[in-house]
DNA sequence: TGTACATCAGTGAACGCGCGTTCACTGATGTAC
DNA sequence: TGTACATCAGTGAACGCGCGTTCACTGATGTAC
């Protein structure tokens, strides 16, 4: 009885999860319905049986990207001894993996800037953000034995640099300074620990 | 005899502010041929005697912003102390000025994100971020007497903070987390001096 | 200096195209008896 | 269990629109004699 709605809300995750991929691949603008809709194996009319519009879509898509892109990052992290759990984290995030893999990465350095013109999710953006910040805090508090707001403060900042990071290394013509450019944020954020 | 052709490149540099001062205000994708030149105060017909195609004019736009854009953050940041300087330099770009006003602030945070995904400008922006890292090395180098090389990398990491600080300040819907966005970055970026 | 002609910066209508969205439809799945 | 009907996820043609670009034109500026 309920399989109908089963393999429709399947079907929803299925095109979420293209739209996600595509969306950080090629930007917004760069996207079309129909993009997605191929890309997801199915012909664009039915678009609209899941989503609202287009702006539904990205605003859905945004947050599950964030939330499966987090669980990912921080997957192992807390394992580790704090010290070592940051370093995991700045080298992971500053890596040419993630700098050459933007459709499996953070959709902040991806999709901030269009997301910011487009005046778009801009609560969805914050609560991100904020729940990241909340998830990293105790591993840079720890590791640098900072106050709470420092330590609030500090992440932020990081996530400042890493997020910049990543879009210069993406931007720029020459892949060794793209390397290098990589290499000085991890360099940066990690020096303080000295 | 030169009075048309001065007539002609005057029309075109007005032509290359309105585009940069739209292109930060609104993304590339978000303005049109037709925008630029209303806002030039000319018909959009007009538009192909000064530039090949819009392609072409956001090229010239950008290294010009860039440029106009760099004159300014470091107009009298070398009459100052290099500490400063670095702090007067950090203070501005990480203002509240600055996250509100991008169509008269730098070109990186406006439009890193979607010149990436248009695969557009690689090399100007490179040249662009080589030419403000030579201009902002010397005060980072004298403030915290740092050998060339740290200087040059931490330059490269103190952009990809303010960058990135920036880009998040602009993106989140609450206007008090925005300005402790901007709050924990200067922090950040100024605290190695202590 | 004055006249006839050439140039060309800027105009505005028109084009082809891809986009987001709509809608009449189809055929497989689920329900009623 | 079998049959007749209802539902609705997904199809694909069609729409209106704004975009980048083209082009025949106009009228003011500059040149030739």
């Amino acid at each position: 009885m309920t399989s109908r709605a089963d393999q429709k809300e399947q079907t929803k995750q299925h095109i979420l999860d293209c739209a996600a991929d595509l969306f950080r691949l090629q930007g917004v603008a760069g996207t079309s319905v129909a993009d997605i809709m191929n890309e997801a194996g199915l012909t664009h009319g039915g678009f609209y049986a899941h989503f609202k519009n287009k702006e539904d879509l990205l605003a859905q898509s945004y947050t599950a990207a964030m939330d499966s892109s987090r669980e990912e990052w921080f997957e192992d992290i807390h394992a580790q001894d704090p010290t070592e759990a940051l370093s995991l984290l700045v080298n992971r995030y500053l890596s040419r993996d993630h700098r050459d893999n933007p459709e499996e990465g953070c959709p902040m350095p991806a999709l901030l800037g269009e997301l910011e013109k487009l005046d778009l999710c801009r609560v969805e953006v914050e609560q991100a953000l904020k729940t990241s910040v909340h998830r990293a805090k105790p591993t840079l508090a720890q590791s640098r034995r900072l106050s709470p707001e420092r330590a609030e403060s500090d992440t932020l900042a990081t996530f400042a640099t890493m997020i910049g990071g990543i879009l210069l290394a993406r931007s720029v013509e020459d892949e060794d300074y793209s390397d290098h450019i990589l290499k000085s944020c991890r360099t940066f954020l990690k020096k303080e620990n000295a």
